[in-house]
DNA sequence: AGCACGCCGACT
DNA sequence: GTCGGCGTGCTC
């Protein structure tokens, strides 16, 4: 009989897996950590199969150096799940895994240890085996212990010996010990009075638990989303299950985990999200597989916890393009976790104020069940959204009077105004009227931004940085000045303007760190700061009991872009910050200061009627082609020389070009946008298809030929399927 | 991706 | 005469 092959999955950007002798495994050690040769060195993996035979002549086989059994393997599920994103999204699975696992598990050290909180007694079983036992074998010292002690806790097990924590799975089999205390007290702690039509979208979601179905719950921001989360989360614990929540951001993660663990203060909830350290990650991580975490919260990375008991998914402001990562594998996690949903059979909600409108329209289909919110739970009403027409007034420094005036109103109350610019620094260009010389970023097709607080020119895009020069490094003209308007001019303007008003500037230069974003947060709340001036940063997850303003200045540009989901993320953008006024007792006003006030956008806007802005827009985008009524795909390139970039990429569309798919349309290799970033230019090629596995048939034979291209090794490319960006 | 082997320029 | 450029080929 030959000794078993494994199949290993590992993190190497190749389409295959390897195999490798593994004399002691077997099919129990499908989904395990496997430690093997690779080349020269040594690397971690994953046993995808055992098998007893390999297609490879025996001589090409290396031994494993070891299975590591340490953890319980990743269930079939979970392999599943990895297997499904290495197709859908064209990425070696491999990779796909070690994206999917904390860093820690890719490496070969000891597993951080996890607290079980489970207390062990001896059974009547346990007590008869005591008596066969040797007196000094380890199994027989913790039995007595347990006998003495009337329960041992996990730590106390550790004290009889090292090695008795490894050995409880196995007394616990042998039913020498039984647990006593199943650790958490899951029951929620009491919430407020549901409305009715949060009560409706909790029954109706709850009646699916144990099937597939997606939800939709559409909501504006107070309308008690979370709440219907909570209540959800409740019935899955109560059913013995576990539910994974996504959130967009880590900044929102601490405010939804400590709301979570206030009404369950007995489940176990991890929180998941790539700056926590290493052993941590790992530690939740494990928790999460051993079936011992009761609610995961986390970013999109979060996604991929193995979880044995899954029954419910929840994806917070379903929305946000945070969700979908844009390095690597280009996965979104929104996409991944309503896949993951269909998989286990159990019900997924996608929460938000402004729903993407591929849900949407998800929605309108029947594939997801709307669930709306539509009243403010809280009972304030909706923020007022005017227009200011800006086309016949003279502004001031980017304001018109009509804004000035309403801001000057607040300070008189003591309320509190936010004026929202999507653009920080001080300008975005420094120029010299001379001789048209402008501060271009060497390295990208862009302007660097000028930073006037440290006296610096920035690039945005690759993060070069540069003194501002003193005079025209082209023409030695001394009058260069910086043109437009970034947050930092906005400030510096409304304090010349509002000398006695206390501004404070929220944006990613002004809050760099977790502790200053808190300490911007306590200054608004308690009333110390008068003018908000601030980007999208302020547009998220916050209530400002104070702010009764909210001016938006430059929104137009959106309207026109080039960039088809412009407006639907311009609607969200002016939606989340138009909901940060108007909480509490004080009626909010949004001020949209715009050259085209009868634009639908802002007319929907006006009205609250979200529905009636994604109904335009998904028309537009049939008529258009563009999706959710197509699918898409993208081929970038990037290299040294633009010539390069787009040269490979011809020669990828010829190659596929050579595929007979003739329900997918191919488009012809075209410059990005930002065509030049960090001293490498950039190309894209865009394959669509009304069929999804059309398209899905044609990129697995297509990404397989451009593998097999001989593209010079300073040029990189990748593919993007569902690509948010152009 | 690493990391080898493998053939052509500026150095002890 | 060597050290080293990165071109292409392989990793079970």
């Amino acid at each position: 009989m030959n000794p078993p092959i494994v199949r290993v999955a590992l993190d190497v950007p190749l389409p295959q897996s390897f195999d490798y002798i593994a004399a002691d495994a077997s099919a129990e050690d499908i989904g395990r950590r496997a430690c093997v040769p690779f080349g020269r060195g040594e690397k971690i993996g994953i046993v995808l199969e055992v098998r007893s035979e390999s297609d490879l002549p025996p001589e090409k086989l290396k031994p494993v150096r070891a299975i590591l059994r340490d953890a319980p393997p990743f269930p079939a599920d979970w392999l599943a799940l990895a297997e499904f994103c290495s197709r859908y999204y064209q990425h070696p699975l491999g990779e796909v895994i070690a994206l999917a696992l904390p860093p820690a598990l890719r490496r070969r050290n000891a597993l951080p240890r996890l607290s079980d909180q489970r207390l062990f007694r001896i059974t009547e079983d346990g007590r008869l085996a005591l008596k066969d036992l040797k007196p000094r074998s380890i199994a027989a010292r913790a039995l007595a212990a347990a006998e003495v002690a009337g329960a041992l806790s996990f730590a106390e097990l550790r004290g009889v010996s090292a090695d008795a924590p490894r050995r409880l799975p196995e007394w616990l089999a042998q039913g020498w010990l039984a647990v006593v205390v199943e650790a958490p007290r899951l029951d929620a702690a009491a919430g407020p009075e549901l409305l009715d039509e949060q009560r409706r979208a909790v029954d109706e979601t709850a009646g699916a638990f144990g099937r597939f179905a997606a939800f939709l719950l559409h909501g504006v921001t107070g309308s008690g989303k979370t709440e219907v989360y909570l209540r959800l989360i409740e019935q899955a614990l109560a059913r013995g299950s576990q539910a994974l929540v996504l959130v967009p951001e880590i900044a929102l993660t601490p405010q939804l985990e400590a709301r979570v663990s206030g009404r369950f203060p007995g489940a176990r909830l991890v929180s998941l999200h790539s700056s926590l350290a290493d052993g941590a990650r790992a530690a939740g991580f494990l928790q999460a597989l051993n079936g011992e975490a009761d609610i995961v919260l986390g970013t999109r990375l979060a996604v991929f916890t193995p979880l044995p008991r899954l029954g419910l998914v929840v994806v917070d402001e379903e929305h946000d393009p945070s969700f979908k990562q844009q390095e690597g594998m280009r996965y979104s996690a929104r996409d991944v976790a309503v896949w993951r949903a269909k998989q286990r059979n159990i019900p997924i909600v996608l929460g938000s104020a402004t729903p993407s409108l591929e849900s949407w329209a998800a929605a309108q289909a029947g594939r997801y069940r709307l669930l709306e919110l539509t009243g403010r739970a809280v009972a304030e009403a909706m923020p007022a959204v005017r227009c200011v027409d800006i086309r016949r007034e003279k502004l001031q420094d980017g304001m018109s009077e009509h804004l000035l005036r309403a801001i000057a109103a607040r300070l008189e109350r003591g309320e509190q105004s936010l004026i929202f610019l999507n653009r920080r620094g001080y300008a975005p260009v420094l120029a010299c009227p001379a001789c048209g010389w402008a501060s271009r970023c060497t390295g990208c097709a862009a302007n660097m931004v000028v930073h006037l607080s440290d006296r610096r020119l920035r690039c945005h895009h690759c993060g070069r940085e540069e003194r501002i020069p003193v005079a025209c490094p082209s023409c030695g003209n001394q009058d260069i000045h910086p043109f437009g308007r970034g947050t930092q001019r906005l400030e510096e303007a409304l304090a010349a303007r509002f000398p006695q008003a206390r501004i404070l500037r929220v944006d990613r230069d002004s809050t760099k760190s977790p502790s200053r974003w808190h300490g911007v947060l306590e200054t608004i709340h308690k009333g110390e700061a008068d003018i908000l001036v601030g980007t999208q940063m302020l547009a998220k997850g916050h209530d400002f009991q104070l702010l009764t303003l909210v001016g938006v200045l430059n929104a137009d540009a959106a309207l026109f872009a080039a960039d088809f989901r412009a407006p639907e993320r311009l609607f969200s953008q002016l939606m989340q910050v138009g909901g940060r006024s108007g909480r509490a007792a004080l009626p909010g006003e949004v001020l949209v200061q715009t050259q085209y006030p009868d634009h639908p956008l802002y007319r929907a806007l006006a009205a609250h009627d979200f529905a009636a802005f994604a109904a335009a827009q998904l028309a537009e985008r049939e008529r258009a082609g563009f999706p959710p009524f197509t699918h898409q795909a993208m081929l970038r390139a990037e290299a040294a020389d633009l010539k390069q970039a787009l040269a490979f990429l011809k020669t990828a569309k010829e190659t596929g070009d050579a595929l007979p798919s003739p329900e997918v349309a191919r488009y012809d290799a075209v410059p990005m946008r930002l065509h030049r970033m960090a001293y490498l230019e950039r190309a894209q090629l865009l394959v669509e298809s009304h069929s999804r596995p059309a398209l899905q048939a044609f990129l697995a034979t297509w990404v397989a030929a451009i593998r097999e291209l001989k593209a010079p090794k300073s040029l990189r490319w990748h593919i993007d399927v569902d690509p948010l960006e152009f």
